[in-house]
DNA sequence: TTGAAAGCGCTAACAA
DNA sequence: TTGTTAGCGCTTTCAA
């Protein structure tokens, strides 16, 4: 049992040629009702599958696409990916996924990696806006979507959330709230996420007339432990902000832990607010106010998107997609006159 | 520049045969320097990836392993892949992840696309610990490891952690803190975590000669909902139990949220120990004490069983191994006599 | 050190 | 309705 059976001892058992049993296997139709029954015994007896490599290598499609994410432990990957593959699976598609780490070699080695095994289109969340390692995927004219995460040199179809829009309300929640030194945990600035939820920070304070201070803008790399020390950096401010927004759930979580052991007081001596929503956000008191994306449907729109490039490649324009994010407003960003 | 250059493309521009091609983009020697480094800057004119599809057929291995998860956006999982990856990366190997959501029969699917596609080899855990679909594999000669859960039927490499004595010592320490109405939140019966996990709860009823009441035994699914809706169930009793244990991190997630909505008091009027680390552990006031599983390492060695087996198959024996979990107290278990 | 050629398992055009 | 056959792009013997 150990030679995986062919196509053609499929053929032989049923004695037809291996052209007739191809047709069967891809319901091409064409063929007499007995010999059909006939071949299909034959497959079952010999527990025939058929070679996806042999089929591709002819086909010149893998009906495989690739997803490319910079940090698979982070919840909001899982959520997208799973976004993706329900709809791909329903149009027939099967995915391969991996993770770089944010490292862009791991990404470029990713890139080649899909290309060497034919995926027929490319999502993905680059750790690298700038590289040219893109390039190459074009060169072999398979189609690609960025998600939450744009791809400059390159017009790549593009599904986004509205950063600017999420942060902008979010600090403008804290100004309305009577805040006036607002911190921010900063992402990495040559990303999309970390530049422009800076962007809409700096937007709310310039609209309510507050000065910027750079003291309370902390850079980040969006993981947890770059939270709990800007958040201790904040801390040690001789004028510590009444209020911090947090760029990303990682942050969110380090930033919280941090608070905790400085036992500096969440919704009364500071506010809160995070990006992203996190499993503890409506278990911790007071509960977290955040801003919430839609994973799900960042991920079936992504593959929609790819799913038209590949089927109907012909010229059709770069789009774009951009997605609200919700602001919840929960008890971490409560009005406090006494530490204001 | 839309099709794809071949070897042969490569041979002509460097003006030899695609033999010599192959020996040099394998690193075989035997090619003179100046020859390989004609082919080389051929290579790079021409922007050459070599088709992992072709070389797959030649030489019957893909170097891809698959790895089938039931649930991908339980946060267990992805680290467990973590493991997995980190160390197939190490030795060359790619891997292609699907998620069944506990369904069997995706997951057969999932076994067949697997075969089709070439798989070297496969680390899964289970949907259905009794499913006949694992002999797909073996009729291939497709070497297998389980994860976390076991496979009935056949005779398989298994990393497992130890849930009898994980949860066995959670229970434990609730009755050594004078408790003697502990619940059980149970995961399905007809899977090792859920299995073991209360048989672990009853060993040490039994052995602190406490009675074993049905109603304190509440069925649940491993999914958020029936964690909430259990609690609910435990809180209607008569005599409702003064400690209840949870078998797995999603249900812990809804079981506190019930508590909260019941406004039944965590650490005062209900210990609680949880299967599995979860986030939120160590922000909820009291901390959540856990049963912690050592995640990455599972993967790893996962990895390292499907490695020898795809390497060296000449008759290993079966080999299971039960890594241990850890017990971790913190403060929603105290001794409180009040209640007790 | 190099090349010619067979063949991996399949699909699809063409012929019968 | 069925069969013959030419490749898909590569690896690997065998021969030169």
């Amino acid at each position: 049992m150990d030679n995986k059976p062919t196509i053609e001892d499929v053929a032989k058992l049923a004695n037809v040629s291996i052209a007739t049993v191809s047709r069967v296997i891809n319901n091409q139709g064409g063929v007499r009702k007995a010999t059909e029954e006939r071949i299909l015994n034959a497959i079952n007896e010999l527990g025939y599958i058929r070679s996806a490599l042999a089929r591709s290598m002819k086909k010149k499609e893998t009906n495989t696409i690739g997803i490319i994410v910079p940090d698979i432990k982070n919840p909001f990957f899982p959520l997208v990916v799973a976004g993706i593959e329900q709809k791909a699976r329903e149009k027939g598609y099967y995915t391969i996924l991996s993770s770089t780490n944010e490292s862009p070699i791991v990404e470029e080695d990713i890139v080649k990696i899909f290309i060497e095994r034919g995926v027929d289109g490319v999502i993905i969340t680059t750790a690298n806006e700038n590289g040219d390692h893109i390039k190459l995927l074009q060169d072999q004219g398979i189609p690609i979507v960025a998600v939450d995460r744009v791809i400059k040199k390159f017009d790549i179809d593009t599904v986004l959330v509205d950063n600017v829009s999420g942060s902008y309300h979010a600090v403008q929640h804290l100004i309305l709230q009577g805040h006036k030194r607002i911190a921010i945990i900063c992402g990495p600035q040559n990303t999309t996420p970390g530049y422009e939820r800076l962007l809409g920070y700096k937007k709310a304070l310039e609209e309510y007339n507050l000065p910027i201070d750079e003291t309370l803008i902390v850079q980040g790399d969006f993981m947890e432990g770059s939270g709990y020390k800007a958040t201790q950096e904040l801390y040690s401010l001789d004028k510590r902000p009444t209020a911090i927004f947090s760029s990303n759930n990682l942050m969110t979580i380090g930033s919280l832990k941090a608070l905790m052991d400085l036992e500096w007081k969440l919704g009364e001596e500071v506010s809160f607010i995070g990006f992203d929503d996190v499993d503890i956000a409506t278990f911790i008191k007071p509960r977290l106010s955040v801003v919430s994306r839609p994973m799900n449907t960042l991920g079936e729109m992504a593959f929609q998107l790819l799913y038209e490039r590949m089927n109907f490649k012909e010229n059709l324009p770069k789009r774009e997609y951009l997605l609200s994010p919700v602001l919840k407003i929960r008890e971490s960003c409560q009005l406090n006159n006494y530490y204001l």
